[in-house]
RNA sequence: GGUUGCGUAGUUCAAUGGAUAGAAUAGGAGUUUCCUAAACUCUAGAUCUAGGUUCGAUUCCUAGCGCGACCA
C-alpha cells in the first residue's frame, strides 16, 4: 500500500474513534509538506472545522496526538501550523520502503483484470504523418503504457481511413501525371510521393477553378455548371451584393464560392467518378488504389518503426464502412432510431442536450456516424473491453460525444467505457500549420532534424569519442526522439500547444535529455562503485538528509494510478523531472565518493539505483528510452 | 447565431478549493582538483475584467472581454 493510502486510513480510523464520525477517505486531503515546514505530509482540517465544531489547530493536535499512539511504527511526529497537520513518517518505514522496491520493476502495479482498447494515430493514406500525428501517436502510446502499469491488459488499435475522395484525389493526380513514377524508380519514401500528388492535384484543381471563383465573385454564373450548384452559387452571390455585411461573413461567402467552383471543375467531377467506380469494385481503380496504398503502408511503416508506434490490431476504414447499417435497422426496430417520411433515419438526442443527429441518409447511405456505430461493436466482438479509449483531435468532441450517445442507447456493454482523449492542436510560434501554405511540420523531416541536432550537440560537448558508430547512431536517435517526445507530452492533452523548433531541440532546462542525462548519470555512479548492499545500511537515522528524493521515489505509483485516471501523461513528465532534478540538485553538493563512511555510502548507492529503476520505468512509460551513457 | 474549450512571469508550461501561485527558458550574479558542468547555487519577474459562493478561489457560479473549435 501506498504512504498517503495508508495515512488517510489512519486518519480515517482516528475521526472514528474520536468523534465517532467517518468521512469518506477521498474527503480528507493529503499533500506532500512544503519543504520549509517540518513533516512529510500534511492533513489539511479545515473541512471537518464545521461539522465537529472545534477549531482547525484543536482538530489537529487531537488527530496527531492519536496517530502518533496508535500508528508509532509509521508516524512518529506532527506539528500543527495554522490548521494544517504536518505529520512526519518514521525513518525506518523509508529505509524499510527502499530495501523492498530497488528492483527493476519498481512501481509497477499488479494487474487488476480489466481490459482497455487504445485507438490511435489513425492516418489517412493520401498524405505522410505530420507533427499533429506525432502529438497523437505519442499520446496514444504513452496512455497505453500507463494504463499497462496501471494493471490493464492494453490492446493497441489502428484505424486506417484508406478509401474515399482524398486517396482518390491522388489516384487521379498520378495516372494524369505520373508517368509511371514509384518510390523505387524516383527513390521517394512511398507515402511522400502519394502526398506529392495529392498536392498536384489541389495545384491542378486550384488552377482549374481560379477562374470559375473570379467570375463568381464578379457576379457571373457560368453557363457550363451544374444546375444544382448554379442555384446555390446565385443564393450567395446575392447575399455578397449586401454591403452591410461583416469582413468575417463576405469570407465566408467567398469559402462558399470557392467551394462551388471546385466543386464544379471537371477535376472533381472525374474523382467522384472514381470513387463510385471504387465502390461497384471496378478492377482497374482497385488495383491502381491498392498499389498506391501499399506505398503509403511501406512507409508509414517506416515512420512508426522510427518513432516506435505498434498496434495489435488494424482496422481498414474500406472494411468497415460499411458496418453500422445493420445495427440502425436494428435501433430502428427497438425504438431508439425513428425514420423521417423522405426515409432517412435520425436519433433524437435532444434529452441529452444536443439535437437530432443524421444516422443514415434518405438513400440509405451512411454517414461517419453510422461507421463508427458498427466498428465500436466490431471492436468488442474482437476484444471484450470495459475501456475502450479514442485518441482523437478536440474538434472531434461533439461527434464522440454523440457516438457515446448512441453506443448506450443501444445497451451496448462498453459504451459507459469510452473516453474520447482529445488533444488540442499544435501550432507554430508563426500561428497554425496551413497545408494550403505550406507550413505543416513534416514527421520524417522532423524527426531527422532532431536526430542531427543531437548529434551535433553532442559532439560539441566530446564526451562520445570511445562510441562505435552504430552506438553513435544509436544514442542520437535516443536522444533526438527523447527530446521530441518529452516536449509533446509534457503539456497537459487537452490543450492546445505551440511547437517551438528551436526550444524543442534544447536538451536543458525540463526536456527529455536532462532526465536521460540524469539516468546516464547514475548508471555511471553504478559502474564506479556497484550495486549497494542494502544489508550493509542499518542506522536509520543516516537517512533525514535524502528524505525528500526517496519520498518522490514512494510517489511514483501514486503518480501511475493518477495519470491512468486522468489518461493524461503530462504527469508523469513532470514526476520524472522533478525527481531527475531533485537528485542532480542534491549528489551534484553531496558526492558519493566523499560520504562520511560506508554506511551513508551505501545508502547513497541505494537511492541512486532506485532513482535509477524509477526514472527508466517512467521514461518507459512515455515511450522514451534512456542511455546508459552519453 | 447555438454548443463547447482556453485566457497565469517577456516566452513556453504547472498548481485533487488550501500555507508565501510552482518550473523551465530568456535576463543579472556565481560554482569545475571531487561519481558525467547536457550539471549546480543565488537573483528578478505573473493569475483577462467585474460581481458571487467559501474560513480560504488560479480552480466553483454569473456576466463581460479576447482567442480557438464544433454545429447549422
Amino acid at each position: 500500500m501506498q504512504i498517503t493510502d495508508f495515512i488517510k486510513l489512519a486518519a480515517q480510523k482516528a475521526f472514528t474513534a474520536l468523534y465517532q464520525t467517518t468521512p469518506a477517505v477521498n474527503d480528507i486531503t493529503l499533500n506532500e509538506t512544503k519543504p520549509e515546514f517540518e513533516g512529510d505530509y500534511t492533513i489539511v482540517m479545515f473541512a471537518f472545522v464545521k461539522q465537529l465544531g472545534k477549531s482547525p489547530d484543536a482538530l489537529a493536535t487531537e488527530l496527531g496526538d492519536w496517530l502518533i499512539k496508535n500508528e508509532p511504527a509509521i508516524i512518529v511526529g506532527f506539528n500543527v501550523i495554522k490548521g494544517f497537520l504536518n505529520l512526519s513518517i518514521s525513518n525506518n518505514y523509508w529505509l524499510q520502503f527502499l530495501r523492498d522496491n530497488n528492483h527493476p520493476d519498481a512501481g509497477k502495479q499488479p494487474s487488476n483484470g480489466k481490459k482497455a482498447m487504445i485507438e490511435y494515430s489513425s492516418p489517412n493514406t493520401n498524405k505522410p504523418l505530420h507533427l499533429g500525428h506525432l502529438r497523437n501517436n505519442f499520446l496514444g502510446w504513452s496512455v497505453a503504457e500507463i494504463y499497462k502499469a496501471s494493471g490493464y491488459e492494453v490492446i493497441k488499435t489502428c484505424v486506417v481511413n484508406d478509401r474515399g475522395v482524398h486517396i482518390c484525389k491522388s489516384m487521379l493526380a498520378w495516372k494524369r501525371f505520373g508517368n509511371g513514377a514509384t518510390p523505387e524508380n524516383t527513390n521517394t519514401k512511398g507515402d511522400h510521393l502519394v502526398g506529392d500528388y495529392y498536392v498536384k492535384f489541389e495545384n491542378a484543381l486550384k488552377a482549374e477553378a481560379t477562374p470559375v471563383l473570379e467570375q463568381l465573385m464578379a457576379g457571373k454564373i457560368p453557363a457550363d455548371i451544374e444546375e444544382t450548384l448554379a442555384i446555390k452559387a446565385k443564393v450567395f452571390i446575392d447575399k455578397l451584393n449586401d454591403t452591410t455585411l461583416s469582413a468575417d461573413k463576405q469570407n465566408e461567402i467567398k469559402e462558399e464560392l470557392k467551394e462551388i467552383a471546385r466543386n464544379a471543375s471537371s477535376l472533381m467531377q472525374e474523382v467522384r467518378s472514381m470513387l463510385l467506380k471504387w465502390e461497384q469494385g471496378d478492377a482497374e481503380t482497385i488495383a491502381l488504389w491498392q498499389m498506391m496504398n501499399s506505398w503509403v503502408y511501406k512507409g508509414f511503416d517506416e515512420t512508426y518503426q522510427r518513432i516506435g508506434s505498434d498496434f495489435q490490431i488494424i482496422y481498414y476504414e474500406s472494411d468497415t464502412y460499411l458496418l453500422g447499417k445493420q445495427l440502425v435497422e436494428e435501433g430502428i426496430a427497438s425504438g431508439v432510431f425513428f425514420r423521417k417520411e423522405e426515409g432517412s433515419v435520425w436519433i433524437d438526442l435532444t434529452a441529452d442536450g444536443l439535437d437530432e443527429k443524421l444516422v443514415l441518409r434518405k438513400d440509405g447511405t451512411s454517414v461517419y456516424i453510422t461507421q463508427d456505430i458498427g466498428l465500436a461493436r466490431r471492436k468488442y466482438e474482437d476484444f471484450p473491453m470495459q475501456e475502450s479509449i479514442y485518441v482523437i483531435g478536440d474538434e472531434q468532441i461533439y461527434h464522440m460525444k454523440v457516438l457515446q450517445l448512441i453506443c448506450q442507447r443501444l445497451a451496448m456493454p462498453f459504451a459507459k467505457g469510452i473516453h474520447h482523449l482529445s488533444y488540442g492542436m499544435v501550432d507554430l510560434p508563426t500561428g497554425r500549420m496551413k497545408s494550403r501554405e505550406g507550413t505543416v511540420v513534416d514527421a520524417d523531416d522532423l524527426c531527422n532534424e532532431m536526430e542531427q541536432v543531437a548529434a551535433s550537440k553532442t559532439e560539441e560537448l566530446g564526451k562520445v569519442k570511445d562510441f562505435t558508430p552504430e552506438e553513435l547512431k544509436q544514442l542520437y536517435h535516443t536522444l533526438g526522439m527523447g527530446a521530441l517526445k518529452f516536449y509533446l507530452l509534457r503539456v497537459d492533452p487537452k490543450k492546445r500547444m505551440v511547437f517551438n523548433p528551436e526550444e524543442s531541440i534544447d536538451f536543458h532546462g525540463f526536456t527529455g535529455p536532462f532526465v536521460q542525462y540524469t539516468y546516464a548519470r547514475i548508471q555511471s555512479v553504478l559502474r564506479k562503485f556497484g550495486a549497494p548492499d542494502l544489508q550493509k545500511i542499518v542506522d536509520e537515522n543516516l537517512l533525514p538528509l535524502e528524505k525528500s528524493l526517496v519520498v518522490s521515489l514512494e510517489q511514483f505509483g501514486t503518480v501511475i494510478n493518477q495519470s491512468a485516471f486522468d489518461m493524461n501523461p503530462s504527469g508523469i513528465a513532470l514526476y520524472v523531472y522533478d525527481l531527475a532534478k531533485t537528485f542532480n540538485s542534491f549528489y551534484t553538493e553531496h558526492s558519493i565518493g566523499n560520504a562520511e563512511n560506508e554506511e551513508k555510502k551505501q545508502l547513497r548507492l541505494a537511492i541512486s539505483q532506485l532513482t535509477g529503476y524509477t526514472i527508466k520505468n517512467a521514461m518507459q512509460l512515455l515511450g522514451i528510452s534512456v542511455p546508459g551513457r552519453m
